[in-house]
RNA sequence: GGGGCUGUAGCUCAGCGGGAGAGCAUCUGGUUUGCAACCAGGGGGUCGGCGGUUCGAAUCCGCCCAGCUCCA
C-alpha cells in the first residue's frame, strides 16, 4: 500500500526519468516574493523561470512542496479536503515540453505507477482549450464523456500574486461514489461536493500577466502541475477523508487521547485542530511566530481557531503543544527543519495557547456585560460587536455562539460598517509621499554606487528635480553616498563644483537610482561635474555600528540558538537596533556575556573583507540570508574573518578594532517571539559610559558618599525615610489626640460646634482630630478645622447626622472658603477646602458661627 | 505605522475628584492537627512615568513607557 513516504517517493523518481530535476521544498517564506504572504503553491519558487527574469539552470524539475492557504480558513475542517497546511506534488517545466507530454505522463503516473482504476476517473480542460481536448481523446483515448469542459472559474490559473505567469489547466478528478455527493442533478467534476475529488491539477501557463491586467505571451511557456498529496493518499488508502491518511492519523490518535473522546463522535473539532496544528509546526519551523501583524498574525489566527474548536467540546487548557510529537513523527524524517526546531515549536505554541486563555478569561466580563445589555432589544448591536473584536479580541463566531445560548442575533451589518470605517482610517495614515515636480533630465544613465571603496569621488549630474518644500534631489552617474538600505541610513556629505555647493542631507534609492537629497547653497544645478564628499565622520560612525550588527547576530546565534533570527535593523552613527526572533527576555547576567564576547572580537582587531558571489554559492558556504529579503542572482558577502559571514549591502570597517567599544543600552520585547536590542558604538559608546559615571558621581555628592558603598548608603537613607515618615504618623496622633482633650465647642440648644484654627496643622491631622470628635457621641456636633498646607491656608468640614438636615457640609466650606477667597467642596458629611487669605480666618469663623447660631437656634 | 482597552500591595483585583482598600500570600501570637483549616494582630504601596487643570488628582486632560487587542 501506497503511504506518504513512497507517494513522495515514487512521484520524485518517476519523473527524475523523464529526466526533471529533484528540487527540494522551499520555505513558506517566499524568498523572493513581497507579494505573497506564504508559499501557496508548488510553482513559487520557480516564478522567475517562466518570466524569464533570469536564466535558467535547467528546463524541467519535481518537487514535493510545503505550501499553506488561508483563503479558506472558514472552510477547514468542515470538508474532507480544505486545508491550511498541504504538500502539493509537482512537475514543471520551463520552455521545455508542453501540454502533449505533461497530460500523457500525468496519466502514466496516475493509472501505471499508482494503478488508480480509469473506471473512477474524470478529466476537465477549459472551455477554449481545444489542444488538450484533443490531447485526452485522441492520444489517452478516454471517452468523450468522460472530458469536462469548464470556464474561468475552474480551468483558467491566474497568477499566484498579483503578477506573471498564467494560463489554461486541465484537471484529473476521482469519483468517490454517490455517497460522498449532493445528489442534485448536474453534479460532476467542478461541482462543489465532495463527490468529484480534483486531486491533479495540471497548469499550462502562457501568458505574463501584467500589473494592469493584460496578458503578453510569456516567455517561456511550460507546465506547472500540482498533485495534492492528502487528497491521492485518500484515493490510495482508501479512506473516507484526508484526515484519515497517514499524514494526519496519529494525530487525530493523540487528540482521541488528549480529550478523552472518540473521534467518530463529532470529526469536525479534530480535523481543524490537526490541521491547524501541522500548519503550525511547520510555519514556526519555517521562522514564522505569532504576532500581531503580517505572517505571524495570520498564525495567531489559526492557532486561536483550533482553541475555538476545542473550547467546544468543553476543553480549556494548552493542549496543542502536546501534538508537536506526533507531527514530528510525521514530518520528521522528511523536513528535517520540523525535527530541529521541535522543542521550540511545542514551547511558543503553548505559551501563545496560554496567552490566549488568558485574554479570554480576562474580558469575558465585558462579553457578558453586553449580551446582559443586548438582551432587551434581542440583537447584539454592531458597534458593541465590533468593541468585542476590536479591543478584547474576541472572535466573531465566538460571540455568535455564545448570543445563541442566550438566543440573540448579530447585527453583522453594523458590525461590518465598523470594520470598514476602522480599515479607512488605517489607509488614511499611510505615509505622505512628495512626489515633486518632474525630473529635468541631462543624460539617462542609471547611477553606479562606488561608496564601497571611495567616500570622495567626480562625477556628473545627469538628473535633478525640485520637491516643494524647496530642497532638491539630484542623481550622479557614479556616487559613493551610501543610499539608505539594509537599515543602514543614507549618508550626507557635500557635492562641490566650480561656483557651486549642494549639501547633502540625505541619500535614498529611487528605483535603480542613487537620490542626493539636499539644500543648494551656491550656484545653479546643471550638467556639470562635480565632487561628491561623504561626510567621514557619519559614514565612519554608522559603518561601526553596522559591523557590529552582524557581531550581534552570529553572538546571539551562538549563545541563544539557531532559532535567532534577523527581523530586522537599524544603523546609524554611533547607533544600532537590532531585532530578532527568541521567545524570551534577555537577562542582565546574558546581555554582560553578549557585551564581553562582542568586544572581544572587536579587540581581535579581524579583518573584515567583502566579496560577489553567486546566491547559491554564499548560502552553501554557510552565509546567511534573511527570510523574505529579495536577492539578485550576484549577491555581496561580507565576511568577518574566521567569524561570521552575512549576505549584506552595507557599508562596514575594515576590521572590527575601528568599532572601538560595543555597550548594549537596552533590551525589550517588540511582539510575540520577537525582541529588540539597541546598542552604541565607538565614541557614542564611550559617552554612554562617561554619562554614567557623571550620574553616579552626582549621586555620590548628594549623599557625600564614595561611589563604592552608595548602595548601602541610600538603602540607609530610604530606610531612615520610612522610619521618620512613622514617627511624623504617630505624632500626628499624638497631637490629634492632645488637641481633642483640650478643644471647647460652641453649645447652641442640643448642637455643639467647633470652630477653631490651627495654623500650624495639616489637613490629615485636622482629619485625624475629626475622628477622634465623631468617633462617639458625634451625632449633633458640626466641625469647621482650619490648618496650613504648602504656604496655604486648608480646611475640613464634618456635620453630624442629626444636623445634616439643617446645614450640610460642602456649604459650609463653599461658603468659607468663597469668603477667604478660596475653594472646596465634598459631600453632605465631609467637606474639605484651601487656598485664600490667612488673615480672613477669624472674620470668616465669625460669619460662620452667625451663620450656624441663625440655623440651630 | 494607526485605533481601542488596561497599568493600584508579592498575586487577583475593587475604588474613578476630597482621608489608599479587599481577598489570597507573608510574618507574629493563639486555637488546631484529615483534603483550600480557624481566630486575633502586624508588615508590605513615589496608585506605570512626566507634565497640566484644581484649594485638592490613583481618579479629569496631554505626552511618554509597558501589556493586551484590532486594522494596515
Amino acid at each position: 500500500m501506497f503511504d506518504s513516504r513512497k507517494l513522495r517517493e515514487s512521484y520524485l523518481k518517476f519523473f527524475e526519468q523523464k529526466k526533471h530535476k529533484i528540487m527540494p521544498s522551499s520555505s513558506l517564506i517566499p524568498k523572493d516574493d513581497p507579494t505573497l504572504l506564504f508559499t501557496t503553491a508548488g510553482m513559487v519558487q520557480f516564478k522567475p523561470y517562466y518570466s524569464g527574469a533570469v536564466p535558467l539552470p535547467f528546463t524541467r524539475a519535481v518537487s514535493c512542496q510545503k505550501c499553506l492557504r488561508v483563503t479558506d480558513l472558514e472552510r477547514v475542517g468542515k470538508t474532507l479536503r480544505h486545508h491550511t497546511f498541504f504538500e502539493m506534488l509537482g512537475n514543471f517545466s520551463f520552455g521545455d515540453y508542453f501540454k502533449e507530454e505533461a497530460i500523457a505522463w500525468a496519466w502514466e503516473f496516475v493509472t501505471e505507477v499508482l494503478e488508480i482504476n480509469v473506471e473512477k476517473l474524470f478529466v476537465s480542460i477549459y472551455h477554449e482549450d481545444e489542444e488538450s481536448f484533443n490531447i485526452w481523446k485522441k492520444k489517452i483515448g478516454l471517452q468523450e464523456q468522460k472530458i469536462y469542459k469548464l470556464g474561468k472559474k475552474d480551468n483558467f490559473w491566474g497568477p499566484a500574486g498579483k503578477t506573471g505567469a498564467c494560463g489554461p489547466s486541465t484537471e484529473i478528478y476521482y469519483d468517490l461514489g454517490e455517497e460522498f455527493g449532493c445528489g442534485e442533478q448536474g453534479c460532476g467534476p467542478g461541482c462543489d461536493c465532495d463527490r468529484f475529488l480534483e486531486f491533479w491539477n495540471l497548469v499550462f501557463p502562457q501568458y505574463d500577466m501584467q500589473e494592469d491586467g493584460t496578458l503578453l505571451p510569456l516567455k517561456n511557456m511550460g507546465v506547472d502541475t500540482g498533485m495534492g498529496l492528502e487528497r491521492t493518499l485518500l484515493i490510495l488508502q482508501n479512506k473516507k477523508s484526508n484526515y484519515e491518511t497517514d499524514v494526519f492519523y496519529p494525530i487525530i490518535k493523540g487528540l482521541e487521547k488528549i480529550f478523552n473522546r472518540p473521534y467518530k463522535n463529532g470529526k469536525v473539532p479534530f480535523n481543524v485542530i490537526a490541521d491547524h496544528t501541522r500548519a503550525l509546526v511547520f510555519a514556526i519551523s519555517d521562522g514564522v511566530y505569532p504576532s500581531n501583524f503580517g505572517r505571524g498574525y495570520v498564525l495567531r489566527k489559526i492557532l486561536r481557531r483550533a482553541l475555538r474548536f476545542a473550547q467546544k467540546l468543553r476543553f480549556e487548557e494548552p493542549f496543542m503543544y502536546r501534538l508537536v510529537p506526533s507531527v514530528v513523527k510525521i514530518f520528521g524524517d522528511v523536513y528535517p527543519e520540523v525535527y530541529e526546531k521541535k522543542e521550540f515549536s511545542g514551547v511558543l505554541i503553548k505559551s501563545e495557547e496560554e496567552r490566549f486563555l488568558q485574554t479570554l478569561s480576562k474580558n469575558l466580563p465585558y462579553l457578558k456585560e453586553v449580551i446582559e445589555n443586548s438582551r432587551k432589544k434581542g440583537v447584539v448591536d454592531g458597534k458593541d460587536l465590533f468593541k468585542l473584536y476590536d479591543t478584547y479580541g474576541f472572535p466573531v463566531d465566538f460571540i455568535e455562539e455564545y448570543a445563541q445560548d442566550e438566543d440573540l442575533k448579530l447585527d453583522m451589518v453594523g458590525f461590518k460598517k465598523e470594520m470598514e470605517r476602522q480599515r479607512e482610517v488605517s489607509k488614511k495614515e499611510e505615509i505622505f509621499v512628495d512626489k515633486g515636480v518632474k525630473w529635468e533630465i541631462f543624460k539617462d544613465i542609471k547611477t553606479e554606487f562606488v561608496g564601497y571603496d571611495f567616500t570622495e569621488y567626480e562625477s556628473e549630474i545627469t538628473r535633478y528635480r525640485a520637491k516643494k518644500d524647496g530642497k532638491f534631489e539630484i542623481v550622479l552617474d557614479k556616487t559613493p553616498f551610501y543610499a539608505n538600505a539594509g537599515g543602514q541610513i543614507g549618508d550626507k556629505g557635500i557635492l562641490e563644483g566650480d561656483d557651486f555647493l549642494f549639501l547633502v542631507e540625505d541619500t535614498k534609492w529611487f528605483g535603480e537610482d542613487i537620490v542626493h537629497i539636499g539644500t543648494l547653497k551656491k550656484g545653479k544645478i546643471k550638467n556639470i561635474r562635480v565632487k561628491a564628499i561623504v561626510d567621514k565622520e557619519i559614514r565612519y560612525a554608522c559603518q561601526r555600528a553596522h559591523t557590529s550588527t552582524h557581531l550581534v547576530h552570529t553572538t546571539l546565534r551562538e549563545f541563544l540558538g539557531e532559532h535567532v533570527r534577523q527581523e530586522g535593523s537599524l544603523v546609524e552613527p554611533d547607533r544600532l537596533r537590532f531585532d530578532f526572533t527568541h521567545f524570551e527576555k534577555l537577562d542582565d547576567k546574558m546581555l554582560r556575556k553578549i557585551e564581553n564576547y562582542i568586544n572581544e572580537r572587536i579587540r581581535e582587531n579581524r579583518k573584515v573583507k567583502w566579496r560577489y558571489t553567486d546566491f547559491k554559492n554564499a548560502v552553501e558556504e554557510g552565509a546567511i540570508a534573511f527570510f523574505g529579503e529579495k536577492y539578485g542572482e550576484i549577491v555581496r558577502v561580507v565576511e568577518i574573518e574566521g567569524f561570521s559571514k552575512e549576505l549584506c549591502g552595507g557599508t562596514h570597517c575594515k576590521s572590527t578594532g575601528e568599532i572601538g567599544v560595543f555597550k548594549i543600552v537596552k533590551e525589550e520585547g517588540v511582539g510575540a517571539g520577537m525582541r529588540r536590542i539597541e546598542a552604541w558604538t565607538g565614541q557614542r559608546a564611550i559617552e554612554s559610559i562617561q554619562e554614567q559615571e557623571r550620574v553616579l558621581k552626582e549621586i555620590g555628592d548628594i549623599f557625600q558618599t564614595e561611589i563604592k558603598v552608595i548602595t548601602s548608603k541610600i538603602k540607609k537613607f530610604v530606610e531612615e525615610k520610612e522610619k521618620t515618615l512613622k514617627e511624623k504618623e504617630r505624632l500626628e496622633d499624638l497631637i490629634a489626640q492632645k488637641i481633642f482633650e483640650n478643644i471647647e465647642p460652641v453649645k447652641i440648644n442640643e448642637f455643639e460646634i467647633y470652630l477653631e484654627d490651627f495654623p500650624y496643622l495639616n489637613v490629615n491631622i485636622l482629619k485625624k482630630i475629626s475622628d477622634r470628635i465623631f468617633l462617639k457621641q458625634g451625632k449633633n456636633r458640626i466641625l469647621l478645622l482650619a490648618g496650613e498646607e504648602k504656604g496655604k491656608p486648608v480646611f475640613f468640614a464634618r456635620v453630624g447626622e442629626n444636623a445634616i438636615n439643617l446645614v450640610k457640609a460642602r456649604e459650609l466650606v463653599k461658603e468659607f472658603g468663597k469668603f477667604i477667597g478660596g475653594g472646596g467642596g465634598g459631600n453632605d458629611e465631609k467637606a474639605e477646602g484651601g487656598g485664600g487669605k490667612r488673615e480672613k480666618i477669624k472674620e470668616g469663623f465669625d460669619l460662620m458661627r452667625k451663620k450656624l447660631e441663625e440655623i440651630f437656634k
